[in-house]
DNA sequence: TCCATATTTCAACCTCTCTTGAAATGTTGA
DNA sequence: TCAACATTTCAAGAGAGGTTGAAATATGGA
């Protein structure tokens, strides 16, 4: 995880139906979610969801997996740590106390 | 800090410049540094650097502070922590075991 | 007051992203 | 093989974001 992949990911999360997508398919965890599943519950047409799904794909936040005729999405559980990680080590290595700061609990990086 | 104001500042931080000026900022702690030194620091022009970090001031992702003709930008760790905060309660809240799969420490949220 | 310094604002231009509907691809069962 | 289903790809248009140089604003000192 270097700082372009940091970008990608972020950009990819800077959307709002790429965002509500990512909060959907982390509540399916495990199961995932179809990509039709998906577009009904963004409420959306099919190429709309499509593209953003892709998106997300392409920046490692989520991965796909066909099942016969559908497409199951699930949340990179490896994708989104990568990114908290570095974002929370790029805080931590510089300044030790700014967890406080942040009103996040204690812990080493 | 809503999803409206997490898509903000992940859209803020998915830019080369302003994820380098951030990193910047943060090195620099309490001291913090004026636009020029940034603008120095990026190697852009001050236009360029003014349009960015009022981008991420208007983000909450710094703060600006006039110093007689300098103009004194810090990281907001109150801003930065919020985000952290919501990706990580976003994550935790739904699925405590998450932090697992992220190769985050084990931490009540 | 006048000048130099520090920074922002503005307009123009270009590029990238998002949305949409239609067409194409891949899959299953009759 | 054919029809229905599930999803992606494509092209076109609208809109948002980034870069640049010039002009405007604000501050401090001679």
């Amino acid at each position: 995880m270097d700082e372009k992949d940091a970008i990608a990911m972020l950009g990819a999360l800077s959307q709002e139906m790429r965002l509500r997508i990512i909060r959907f398919l982390i509540g399916r965890g495990d199961d995932g979610a179809s990509a039709g599943e998906i577009a009904e519950a963004m409420d959306a047409i099919s190429s709309k969801a499509s593209f953003h799904l892709s998106a997300l794909e392409r920046a490692g936040l989520i991965t796909s997996e066909r099942q016969s005729r559908k497409i199951i999405y699930r949340v990179s559980f490896l994708g989104l740590g990568g990114l908290l990680s570095f974002i929370l080590n790029d805080c931590c290595s510089n300044h030790p106390d700014i967890r406080e700061h942040c009103g996040l609990p204690n812990f080493e990086c």
